[in-house]
Order: C-alpha cells, then sequence, then structure tokens
DNA sequence: CGGAGTGTTAGTCG
DNA sequence: CCGACTAACACTCC
C-alpha cells in the first residue's frame, strides 16, 4: 500500500487504539522484521504514535523509540478479544485468523490486547532507536509534502541543478516526503507537466502550480483515507481508502484525461508504471 | 507453469 | 555530485 496518506491514516488509528498501554511481551516471527532489544521495552508505555515521512514513530520515552516502516506490504492490526481495528495494506490476514502466515511481530499489551505487524514481502520492519539514532535517521529526509517547510524557494533551490526526470524527482526522499508513484502521477497530471521534463526545465510558475497540485492531491486522499488498489480486498469493512475513485492517472491507461479528454497512456519511467496524458501534460 | 509485474527504498557502482 | 541499476521478498496475473 502505503504512500504518507495511508502512513497518516494508520498513524491515526494507531494513536487512538495503543496509546497509554503497557507492553507485556514482544514476539518476533521474522528476525528481520525487528531490530531492538526487546528486554528494554517490556514494562514500558506507549506514550505517542507520530510520523515522518512514510516512517511511523511509535514513542516510548524520551529516548526510546520504535520507528516502523511498512513499505509495500506492512500492515497493522490490534486484536482486542474480538474486536479488529487497524491498517496497512489489505490482505485477507483481516479476516482469517492471527497470527496469520504474513505475522511477523507480535506486540502483547498488559491489557490482554495484541498488535500484529503482518507483511508479506518482509520488506517492512521495527527498529527500535535512541532520541540520536532517530534525528540521524530523519536529517537525511527533505520536507513532508503537506507540511509548510516545503517552499517554492526551497524546491527551486532543489530542483534547479537535477536533470533527472521531474517525476523522479518529487518521488525521492532526500528531497521531498510523501509523494510516491500514484501521488506523483496524479500531482503532474493536476499540473499538467510532463513527467519526463528534466528537474531544471521546470519553470517558476510551472514549479509553483506543482506544489499546488501535490499537496492539493496528498491532502484529498488523506481525507479519504488513503488508496486501496488491491480490488480483492476492498470490500474487508473499514479497510479501504477511496482516493482510488478519485485517482486522475494511476491505473487509468486507456480512460480519458480528466482535463483534456485524451486518452492516458502507461509508460515505464526509472522502473516505475507511470500514467500521463500526453496531450495536455506539456 | 514460467515470467512479468507490484504501491518502497537502501545500497552499489560508474 | 549525479544517476542508473539492483536487491530485499511473496504473491498475482497473463
Amino acid at each position: 500500500m502505503p504512500e504518507l496518506p495511508e502512513v497518516e491514516t494508520v498513524v491515526r488509528k494507531l494513536r487512538n487504539l495503543i496509546v497509554d498501554k503497557k507492553i507485556s511481551n514482544i514476539e518476533v516471527l521474522n528476525s528481520k522484521s525487528f531490530t531492538g532489544d526487546i528486554s528494554k521495552l517490556i514494562g514500558s508505555t506507549v506514550i505517542d504514535v507520530r510520523r515522518r515521512a512514510k516512517i511511523i514513530n511509535i514513542v516510548i520515552n524520551d529516548d526510546l523509540y520504535l520507528l516502523t516502516h511498512l513499505k509495500m506490504t506492512g500492515q497493522y492490526i490490534l486484536q482486542d478479544g474480538t474486536i479488529r481495528a487497524g491498517g496497512g495494506h489489505p490482505s485477507s490476514d483481516w479476516v482469517n485468523n492471527l497470527p496469520s502466515r504474513h505475522t511477523r511481530v507480535v506486540f502483547h499489551f498488559q491489557d490482554g490486547s495484541k498488535l500484529f505487524f503482518n507483511d508479506m514481502r518482509k520488506f517492512g520492519w521495527i527498529r527500535q532507536n535512541t532520541k540520536q539514532q532517530l534525528e540521524q535517521s530523519f536529517a537525511k529526509l527533505g520536507p513532508d509534502v503537506i507540511e509548510p517547510e516545503l517552499t517554492y524557494e526551497y524546491l527551486k533551490s532543489q530542483l534547479q541543478r537535477r536533470t533527472i526526470p521531474i517525476k523522479q524527482a518529487i518521488m525521492m526522499n532526500e528531497i521531498l516526503c510523501g509523494v510516491g508513484n500514484i501521488y506523483a502521477c496524479d500531482s503532474l497530471n493536476d499540473a499538467k507537466i510532463s513527467p519526463f521534463r528534466p528537474a531544471k526545465s521546470i519553470s517558476d510558475l510551472e514549479l509553483k502550480n506543482l506544489i499546488l497540485s501535490m499537496k492539493k492531491i496528498v491532502n484529498m486522499a488523506i481525507d479519504k483515507g488513503g488508496t486501496t488498489f488491491d480490488g480483492m480486498y476492498v470490500d474487508v469493512d473499514g479497510l479501504a481508502g477511496s482516493y482510488q475513485d478519485s485517482v486522475l492517472t494511476y491505473g487509468r491507461e486507456g480512460k480519458n484525461c480528466y482535463n483534456c479528454g485524451s486518452l492516458i497512456k502507461k509508460d515505464k519511467l526509472g522502473g516505475r508504471g507511470t500514467y500521463y496524458c500526453p496531450t495536455c501534460q506539456k
């Protein structure tokens, strides 16, 4: 799943669900999915759940954080008696018994509830960090697309030297965070800019429009709870986001561009599927 | 059944 | 510094 809107959705749900819960045990079913010292975590209480870029930050105390990245297929599900809630990449794990075949880590809380980290492809991770480690890993990240820190002046300074295609540039986390493949395609369509243009060739006016488009699209996707493309699973209650109903280009190959009516084309750029309108995206 | 494709991002190499 | 490419992995689709 997750691009920034999906991660934000998971963070909001997790914050409601696990803040103030006391960790009684952590069960690691796949050693690559968890890095940390479990003995330091047992007995501690979750005091907040935050987000930076697509990284979820479960705050234990001022110098102890559990950073977690869902990558392509991670999901968190809280099981409290018979009640389940959570978010992430949708899968049939939601309706199956937990732990499932894809459960990698289980947090046990003192009140008897359990938080399952499922991750089919095992790209995701949970890493225990000190404050210093957290600051180090966040220092490499550009500003979040939806934050005021992402200004025209900043982005211009980042792009004016670069010759890579603009689509790849806006997906680079060291430049700005929160724009993945879906939202990169849609933002460029909204701003009427071709994804293949060299970053440095974008004019001042185009760049201003692109920033507005990125912020608009990502904020709208957050409001809609993210995007769920796994057609198989969108029916599971409470699971799917609904941005896919508003998507401008992604997955719409051969359909009409909402702006000019031409047919949306799919090409490959930097190894990623790239959807765009060859007519109105200049 | 084999091979391609998948929403992410580190890391390497030139 | 810049950019191209690949690996990490499991599953679905054609």
